[in-house]
DNA sequence: CGTTGAACTCAACATGCGTTGAGTTATGCC
DNA sequence: GGCATAACTCAACGCATGTTGAGTTCAACG
């Protein structure tokens, strides 16, 4: 029988620790904590989630989620970002010649749907960001430093173009992705939810195209 | 000093009610409840909205709104819907010559976006689909019904557009509308947010026609 | 006028929530 | 070995939730 009080049923599986208290061997909790909570907030946003549950799937108990993070909401914040990766891929794609811009647009775009992690952690944010002010803002400030404020800067190349139509184009554009990804992942509608990320990115790059010409006169 | 026990506060304010039970002159009850829910499950999601806070704002009674709908699930289900005049509106654009349906499309989409009523309730449905799969399918289904197959059907005049190309760009089309609304008034990106609806309209035309091409040999 | 039935409120319930505080185990350093 | 420290669990708290049942008011109908 366990005797009565705390301490962890596993037993350690020895191997060098780094830091007091920490257990070796094991991947680390609060990597498996915020990967638990990404997912719980993005599909049941932040009210439905509940910490036992998170907890339950990272192996550990609600009050030390408390203890590492300090508060659900708190949980939530840091846990809280757009990928990296799939931000900076698309906006890189912004460099070189304009002309052939649609094209490496809707390769980045592509490469980001055929990635699961990157598009399982895209489409939790835009779950989010639905019910939650601070995802929204989240994904606002790096779309815009990323993506939006450089392809406004490429757009205003165009003759003709000023600087909200600019910006305004760009916005277009990045709702667009922003779209795809919704009724890809979140409403899952065919054949859009299962088609090949390259035929995508062929139809994508011309509607972004649509909008690398100056307007008419 | 109010007696013990029930009955409303508010006296009856004369006129003919047309029930049993029903008062009169005042704004109906179930209208005043759903609109309530509405806002609220678009708000916070299913599990943040409450039903105290609904019953709060429609002026009634948390427990009435049990009487009226047996549950807090079956509220949400009763509430769940696209409004038919937004969905109908987009679908009626698709009819007419195909070389100007770019523009009657743009123009539909600008009309619901200059609703303040319709895109409440759009923005209410994409924000609730995020986290409640019911709801994804709602829209699915209304969206396949009234806009994606009529448009499937339109576009597969184009020479060189078999069935699967053509459902594709229709709910790359769809998608892309879904986006505007997402980034407009849910992320509130600028200056997408504030900008006026016609000329929405006209970048959104051009991105349309970009679908209306054939494709290259 | 008396009965009926629907609209509606109130108080209470059980449940599950986030959070707390105390306690246990393991590690690194002296 | 002993001390500090961090990871971690357990039991319990107060609170808000959805739901229930009993009770009240009021219009309509005979």
């Amino acid at each position: 029988m366990a005797v009565k009080g705390g301490g962890r049923g596993r037993p350690a599986t020895g191997g060098s620790g780094r830091r007091p208290g920490r257990r070796a061997g094991e991947p680390d909790t609060r990597g498996a904590i915020a990967d638990a909570a990404r997912k719980h907030f993005a599909d049941k946003g932040f009210a439905g989630a509940t910490l036992r549950a998170i907890a339950a799937e990272a192996g550990v108990d609600a009050a030390l989620i408390v203890h590492f993070y300090g508060s659900k909401r708190e949980l939530f914040l840091a846990v809280l970002e757009l990928p990296a990766p799939a931000v900076s891929r698309v906006g890189q794609a912004l460099d070189g010649p304009l002309e052939s811009l649609p094209e490496r647009f809707g390769a980045a775009v592509a490469s980001v749907l055929s990635d699961p992690d990157l598009s399982r952690r895209m489409e939790a944010m835009l779950r989010t960001a639905a019910s939650e002010p601070d995802a929204a803002a989240t994904i606002r400030a790096a779309l815009e430093e990323a993506v939006l404020r450089p392809m406004t800067a490429r757009l205003r190349e165009l003759p003709g173009v000023d600087d909200t139509e600019a910006a305004l184009r760009a916005t277009m554009i990045g709702s667009g992705v922003a779209g795809l990804l919704f009724g890809r992942r979140v409403i899952g509608i065919e054949p859009l939810a299962s088609a090949d990320p390259e035929r995508i990115a062929r139809l994508l790059a011309r509607a972004v195209r649509a909008y690398l010409t100056p307007p008419p006169a």
